[in-house]
This record gives C-alpha cells, structure tokens and sequence, in this order.
DNA sequence: TCAATATATTTTCTCGAGATTTTAGACAAT
DNA sequence: ATTGTCTAAAATCTCGAGAAAATATATTGA
C-alpha cells in the first residue's frame, strides 16, 4: 500500500504477508460465493482452510470488513456480509452516482495519458468479449478482469480519489452479485455495443451522452436480477 | 453491530469488546489530533497507552483502516492517515454529492417520524449553539455530536444505506479536519442562520432550496482551510 | 568527507494456548 | 406441547513469546 490507502487497487499487487494472502483468497472465494451470503464464518474452521493462524486470519476478516464483504458482531464473531434484491438496487444506484459524476470529471480533465489507457483497455475487453461470444469456456474470469479495468479506466483522470474508493467497493459488490445470478442468466444481451457507445462518447467528450450511456450500461444490469426467483436470497431454494 | 455493518453508527454503541474500546478511544485519539497526521502508530508504544495485548491492538488498528484514518502498509506497520488540502476538498466536494442526493431522497421519501426526528435535532442543535454564543465552555464537543446528529437526521430517511454509510465516513474524515483547524478558526461565522435555513427548506419540502444551502454550508467549511498557513500540512511549522 | 557494507536494534508479523462468552442440548415444570 | 432453567460443548476473544523483516547504528574503504 503505497501512499495513501484509498489510491491502492487491493488486488494488484501480490501478498507480502500472510494476513494479506489469506484476506486475497478468502475475498475471491465470498466474490464467487464459496462462503454463501449471510454464512457464519467460524476462525477455527478457516484457519485450517487457508493455512494460518487464529490470529492472522481474524485479521484478515477485519479487513475483509473494510470492502463490507463480511460483518463482525460484537462477541458473536463474523458473518458473510447478507444479500438482498434492495441492497443490489442500492449499490447499482449508488454506483450511477458515482461513477457518472467520476466520468464527468475524467472527462473535463482527462489528458492523453488518460485517452490511451481508455483505447488500450477497450480493445482488451472488445477481444474478451469476442472470445466469450465465440463460446470459448474459461474466459468469463478474464472478461470480469478487463470489464472492470475498462470501468476504471475511464474514471481514472478523476480527480477525487474518495470517489474512486467508494467505487471500487460498490463495483466489487456488485460482481458479487453478477456472479451468484450469472448462473441462471449469462452476460448475453449485446453488451458489446454499450460498451463501444460508451467507449465512442467518452473519447468525443460528450459528456452528456457518456454519461446517460453509462448510467443506461449499471442499471440494465438490474433487471437480471430482478427476474431471479423469489426465494433466491433467502437461501430456501436449492439453485 | 445489528443486521449490516452499514446500518451501524460506530459510535452509539459501548464496546463490547477489548478491541471494540481500543478501536474507539484510538479513534477519538486521532480525530481530535492526539495522534497527527502521518504519525507512525507502533503497537508496541500503543498497546500499554490503551491496556491490551499487542494482538488486539493490531485489530483496532485494522478496524480504523475501515475509516480511512490509519493506512497499514505492508510490512511496515500502520501510520495516522495523512492529510492535505488537496484531500479535504476531495472529502467536501464529495461529501457535497452524497449529501445533497440523501437529502433529495430524503425530502422526496420521508414521513413524519422523520420530521420529528429533524425538529428534534434541531432543536437540540440550535441550544448548543446558543450555548456556545455566550462563550460557555466546553460546549464545543456537545456541539459536534448534535451537529452530527442533526446532518443524519436530515438524510435519515434516505433509502440508500451505502450512501450513508459513505457520508459518515466522510463526515467523520471532515470532523477530523474541523478539529484540527479549530485552534486557528473558531466556528464563528453565523452557522446557525445557515442551519435554520437549512431546516426551513426541508421541511417546506422545497428540494431545490434545501440541496443548494446543503451545498453552500458544506463549501464554506473550505474558505477555513484555505486559508491556513501553507506549512500546516507539511507538519514543519508549529501549532 | 562520503559511500557502501555489515552489524545491532527495533518493530512487525505470526502462532498456540488460556480465559470468557455464546450457543446447543438435556431436563424439568407449567 | 411449550416454556424455562441448568449443564456441556463450541466458539470467540485475549495475551505473551518466538520468527521474520525493516530500520538504525557502526564499521570499513575510497
């Protein structure tokens, strides 16, 4: 963690402690839903799992606290962080706050360092996107990787870093989501093309329209989940 | 910690816990400067000012870098998280996006327990505030809990709890600020007219006029800041 | 005097075990 | 059958000590 906690992408760079690795680990396995939502997460169960100590992997559970993937209580130990259909509305919403108003500044500001990254992540996820349309399997791990580095890409001449923090937790709260519903509804609908008008409006610095599109681009993401069954978060229904 | 970690306000409840209270007393500690910026935080010196073990002080640390007011850096310990000009107009102009939009939320979606609530906390607010008219002391921290309590009473009734969630983060990072800039700037400027217009506005229901003084009386606490001397945040001159 | 290396000290990180609290189960009473 | 109390088991919380790393100090050579 470099100069300042909120301007570090937590999964960049790789572990230098054992706290750090097992808070890595432990935050893919709650993202992909190893640890269901609302799960009891018992230390002595854990630490055999990934290989620490009781302490150390309290302590990665504390950080784990820090992203709201996982709650602690009082003298009852800690819990993945729960799931609701209005906690996904708040998220998605929240994200539209934040992340157009993140565009609207890198656009008003953004130079050409900020321009190339755009181009450059563009083109990697247009390649992920192909592949994944080609039906080739094991790539939607690496569509997750570039989706969300085009997303920060284009807020990345933003000027608040606070923004950014906030949005790098709701983004990540949200693949939660995507990925527990990616099951019943794969990333079908031509996503491609939102992202390119996206893409095409941000570099012509439209700013109105980039960030209508945007706005447009999370909230279509709702609509998924709004169709999952009723029972889905209460953990009844067998999926 | 009840059903979410967001729901909770840090503060209300007494630790149940050694770390809980560590975690409490160290945060104080450093909002109120006790601690300065950029400070190094070494568990040994720390762990005999708070009376717990080294273990548990590493958790309240670990639990502070939740509020972004300690950064921990790989395998060299925790530091006071720094501070800048340049961050506490990062913090306001964000805080002026989150609360405005709570506010708006709030006024289109509140009922009346949440009017009450503001008429309360308005008017314990306006007291402390005479109080502190007639130069009592000690009144100053009475004066911060109500002023906080009155600017979540106004988004109370706000749907989204992520965006409160992020608004006490900031409003705690902005206290932290205030606090340090208080020996220099007493809260002199006719606050409480801004206040009272404040509550006026919302209670009219008038979204517009209330988001616009919102934003207003936020911005202001920026002149104060600016206009420190330019080796305030460097650490080099003496205060 | 300065730079580079080596040593010593400090600090962080990690683990295992004991104390406290919560949770689960058995039993009795209404 | 349900409620309540008591006991047993499990889990959390807490601490102190040892291993690893980083920092400060001393030494050596140019």
């Amino acid at each position: 963690m470099s100069e300042n906690a909120l301007t570090q992408a937590p999964e960049a760079l790789e572990p230098k402690t054992l706290v750090e690795g097992a808070y890595q680990r432990l935050r893919r396995d709650i993202i992909e839903g190893v640890h269901a939502p609302g799960e009891k997460l018992r230390v002595e169960h854990l630490k055999d799992r990934y290989d620490v100590g009781a302490g150390t992997l309290r302590e990665a559970l504390l950080l784990l606290v820090t992203d709201a993937l996982v709650v602690a209580q009082g003298q009852r130990g800690f819990r993945v962080a729960p799931i609701s259909i209005a906690d996904f509305e708040d998220i998605t919403r929240t994200r539209v706050l934040l992340e157009t108003e993140a565009l609207r500044q890198s656009i008003a500001s953004g130079g050409e360092e900020w321009e190339a990254a755009i181009v450059a992540a563009f083109h990697r996820l247009s390649r992920a996107e192909q592949r994944l349309a080609d039906h080739d399997v094991g790539t939607t791990q690496e569509w997750e990787v570039r989706n969300r580095a085009f997303h920060e890409a284009l807020i990345s001449a933003s000027g608040s870093r606070w923004i950014r923090h906030f949005q790098r937790i709701l983004y990540q709260q949200s693949e939660r989501y995507r990925r527990i519903s990616l099951f019943r509804q794969p990333i079908a609908r031509d996503i491609h093309a939102e992202h390119q008008a996206l893409f095409e409006a941000t570099l012509a610095r439209d700013a109105t329209r980039a960030t209508s599109i945007l706005t447009e681009h999370i909230l279509r993401t709702l609509d998924a989940v709004r169709r999952m069954p009723a029972d889905f978060f209460t953990g009844k229904g067998k999926h």
